[in-house]
DNA sequence: ACCTCCGGCACACAACTGTTTACTGAACCC
DNA sequence: GGGTTCAGTAAACAGTTGTGTGCCGGAGGT
């Protein structure tokens, strides 16, 4: 019995209690070196296991990144949705979804740090996945966006490069804030004040769009 | 002599070309992986010469990140306020910046891919000197934004803000260009035209901006 | 011409890396 | 209860790493 099944068996407990416990500690060194740079020996010596056990679980370490990724990431489509659902007046909006994300970074800081580095970073298939999930972020969001009265006439391109604007600057906020946290930049009101200001001035560039001829792409 | 001579002797050319060598192999390494995994040996093996003459040029290899990173960034400062005094429409503007961004992507390759990976990358040293340098970028184009006849009233806040919104969507439109040229993301004119219409959105709401009461920071 | 400077070298050091092998022993199924 | 499955082990493998030492040899200054 190795699948998924309704009734985990005791061996199948303790191998996901093992594996939980290799993606924890991965984390945990990803907090000041890169993937890249993050050795197989180094997490299981963490753990408490041998290096051999690693194999069990994951590929390679690429393979765990790749994991946490989805960890990191893939849970978070559901609050998105939620989040942005939620009508209320502009300003309203702006300072909730702003304190939003500051709680979500004071909850995981680590998985933050995590995609904020590897976004770029020097592993390709981490990099790939990273940029997946945004996608699927910036969809989500165009998606929303386009049933709002303001943007009802746009195009669809438009609506998609709305969309992926506001996850990028949601991105850089939190990774703004996880700055914050650990004194490297600006403090936490800071952060959020700039943030606010910056989304506005993308709603109201939005409420003055009009979609101008654009030869391309 | 040791000092920055006017007359270089043929030793300190020979040292000088060296430390170039070091530069070069270690950009070029850093293509396929982060910073904080480059090795010591790994430079050297590359240039011919031995581990040890590495210390004569640098500590660590976070010691020429550094450099790497004032070699990248530093000299961009007069490109950068040049290409925003010249003066012409709003259409024209955006297609220029948008033309110069992906030449210089086309030109340095090695130096944007190194800026956008090390960024939010594992080694502190480089992260904070890369951070400064595009401080010292927002605060020029602010400063520059300011003079606009626009924005003639806006608080000092407002313009830094709209100047760090403008460094940040660069960096990200180049970091977009360099992805596009190794096939990983939309192709180049793709990028042009989101990157184009991003930047129309944010002049739009520069143009109908009103600097609202904002309780903070 | 001689002495000094110093970039680069060879070598040694201990410590570390990812991966494979054959194994053990407890939980599992029938 | 007896046989099977399999997460985890110990040991060995051939490389790799950063750093320190002492030395060389050509260029530089006087």
């Amino acid at each position: 019995m190795s699948t998924t099944a309704s009734h985990p068996s005791q061996r199948d407990l303790q191998k996901a209690r093992t594996r939980r416990a290799l993606l924890d500690a991965g984390l945990d060194l990803l907090e000041h070196q890169s993937l890249s740079s993050l050795g197989l020996r180094e997490i299981t010596r963490v753990v408490g296991v041998s290096p051999a056990a690693f194999y069990r679980h994951f590929r390679d370490v690429s393979d765990l990144g790749v994991t946490l990724v989805e960890e990191s990431l893939g849970s978070l489509h559901p609050v998105i949705r939620a989040g942005l659902t939620e009508h209320s007046q502009d300003r309203d909006r702006i300072d909730h979804a702003v304190e939003a994300i500051a709680a979500y970074v004071r909850a995981h800081p680590g998985h933050v740090r995590f995609v904020a580095r590897e976004r770029h970073g020097g592993v390709a298939a981490v990099r790939t996945a990273i940029g997946a999930q945004l996608d699927r972020f910036a969809r989500e969001v165009a998606q929303v966006l386009a049933q709002d009265e303001v943007s009802r006439d746009w195009s669809e391109d438009d609506v998609r490069m709305l969309g992926e604007t506001y996850v990028d600057t949601m991105v850089m906020t939190a990774s703004a804030f996880l700055e914050a946290a650990q004194g490297e930049g600006p403090d936490e009101a800071t952060v959020a004040h700039t943030a606010r200001r910056r989304l506005r001035l993308i709603s109201v560039g939005r409420r003055h769009w009009t979609s101008e001829p654009d030869p391309g792409p």
